[in-house]
DNA sequence: GTCCCATTGGACACCGGTGTCATGAAGCAT
DNA sequence: ATGCTTCATGACACCGGTGTCCAATGGGAC
């Protein structure tokens, strides 16, 4: 049987005891030569590494892990509607992890059931993780996070809020880009502004709104609660809140949707209605997805940078395992920008 | 150091002799319990799960490869810019996994390089992969199929091809759903219908491509050269492949774009030249990710099943290994089909 | 009562690396 | 030449599981 897997042109796994009888020393200074040990003569090195390439010795990462006693996975762990999003993310992150050796496992996790705590402890601790990336909304639960550091697991959570604890948070400033958003929308002359919040208990769908009220209290504008209508971040949700905002009268002349993927309902509500956009109405959203340039007008919105923000959230759990001494510099607070597109334009006359 | 950790409340990791002392049994009873050897007495197994279950006992995985000579991580492989998908195909993927010891770990590679063989190679060694999933255009390289092979890694191939490997290869019809959804433009009463094809080189856009002949064929209608435009599968190329289409007089009625992103580079074009959908040009794309349904109109497009074919993927992957004598059933071919939405309409009189 | 077999559990080596400590050789001062 | 330190290397145990093989136990057939 065995040898019957060897026919099959399968390459015998060479192990750091091939090296060694290979090499004339012991398996000890093959240890010693990956490991880039210091004192080592150069000669043995040498030698040692001319062989290490030429056979294309791997060492077995499951042995390194279980005599290191660590190993050298990062989870992320996520629950969201927003594909686009969590891929950035997962790119940034493998930014980061390139070039170590560790991998990223992924985990989306249905945060409507309540086995999401024993779903994610089970992961973390049967494979042992290393440490753990919390996207929002999971990156909100403080049991989960002491429930991590019970296990041993590092974490580091995403968030667009307020930075708590920098080591273990990387956040967004939601709520100050909101109120540029909607500064902007009162510079072009709008009073009667919409908002479409975020899921209740989410701390962006928060940061969002505060930053939407202060804008308008800067600017001396009432806000009665009528124009704020309730969403869950996603499509459907934009859509049917828009509605509301629609049977207003006076009607509303520009909105900011918490997110592009409710702007993006409020668009096709507006379309469904007869109502010209940007014309008769604005449209702000928020994360910049591709989606926002794909419909017409192209929607303004804001951007958040994902990409540099996962990077920095792998650099923070992995710094402390390659960090010679040297502190985590990571930034831990990232900066969005409006993107000013077609949805927006002065009110119309009325 | 080591006592300051403990102090930090991390859980002292139990193994597999805390268990064994504590049970009273040698570590190989414990040994056997967790892998459900049919030899034991009741008695003992009873009383061995009992104290795993008090102490939320977990079998370090990293030494359990190790012994086992195989580990537990399925390895995704891909290079799309179709997050949806990629992202519907982890979950397809993750579906199939729940419940066993096998996790995810993803690795996004840049085609463009010519270092992608290369940084493959190194993903399923480094790491011992017990096997990958290859999305396209990843999974039409045959080479790498070969490499893996040598590297005595497991993969399953997603495509939408010709099924040439069953063992190997997961598959959509693509062609004949094309051909299907340019039948029914026929149908409407289209003879003059544009064809945005797929970059060259994938299997997916050639498949499309000869759906979309195919159809015409089979109606006598001629296909001169000049409504094939050439197109990435990106909404950039959607829209400068359809201004060649526009310039055309007559100008077709209809066009089928082998992806939804460039369906919708299409309809913005329509709308910057003032060209009304579907009125004067109905549309089709392929995959039908949400951006189908959140443009105006909504665009017709063909659905594949992308998290039933991923779940299939990895339980032809991982039945090997848990199939207990039972051969592998998962289906290889699944069937596409086409989804009707508003932007296909009857051609103007003319 | 004896023998044999089936059942159950344990001792031991092993997977492929790493840490600890000892050993031998070389370099230097005395 | 001797004694000491320094450097390079190797022997060995260990990480936490699993496979092999053998011993002990108990029950049934004779």
């Amino acid at each position: 049987m065995a040898k019957q897997k060897q026919d099959e042109g399968q390459a015998p796994k060479l192990t750091i005891n091939d090296i060694a009888r290979m090499a004339d020393v012991s398996k000890k200074t093959v240890s010693r030569v990956i490991n880039r040990s210091p004192l080592l003569n150069r000669e043995t090195r040498d030698k040692v590494e001319a062989i290490i390439r030429e056979t294309g010795y791997v060492p077995n990462p499951q042995a390194r892990a279980l005599a290191l006693g660590r190993n050298f996975l990062i989870g992320l762990v996520y629950d969201n509607p927003n594909a686009q999003m969590i891929l950035s993310m997962q790119r940034g992150i493998l930014e980061a992890l390139h070039g170590t050796e560790f991998e990223l496992v992924i985990r989306p996790v249905d945060r409507g059931s309540n086995l999401v705590m024993d779903d994610i402890r089970g992961f973390v601790t049967r494979q042992r993780l290393f440490g753990v990336v919390l996207l929002p909304p999971m990156s909100e639960n403080d049991a989960l996070a002491r429930m991590l550091d019970e296990q041993g697991c590092r974490y580091v959570r995403m968030g667009s809020a307020v930075l708590d604890d920098p080591e273990h948070m990387v956040a967004s400033n939601d709520k100050e880009a909101v109120a540029d958003a909607v500064r902007y929308l009162i510079a072009q002359g709008h009073r009667r502004i919409g908002l479409i919040a975020g899921p209740h208990g989410f701390r962006s769908a928060q940061e969002r709104r505060e930053g939407f009220e202060q804008a308008l209290a800067e600017a001396g504008i009432s806000l009665p609660r009528s124009l704020i209508a309730d969403g869950q971040y996603t499509f459907e949700s934009g859509l049917s809140a828009s509605e509301s905002l629609f049977d207003l009268t006076p009607r509303p002349t520009a909105i900011f949707a918490s997110n592009d993927e409710m702007a993006a309902g409020v668009l096709y509500a507006a379309r469904m209605r007869g109502i010209a956009v940007p014309e008769e109405l604005s449209i702000i959203g928020f994360d910049d997805t591709p989606l926002t340039t794909r419909v017409w007008p192209p929607l303004s919105t804001v951007r958040w940078p994902i990409v540099a923000m996962g990077r920095a959230a792998a650099l923070k759990l992995i710094g402390t395992a390659i960090g010679e001494g040297s502190e985590v510099n990571e930034p831990s607070m990232f900066s969005s920008t409006l993107i000013r597109r077609a949805s927006v334009a002065p009110p119309a006359i009325s």
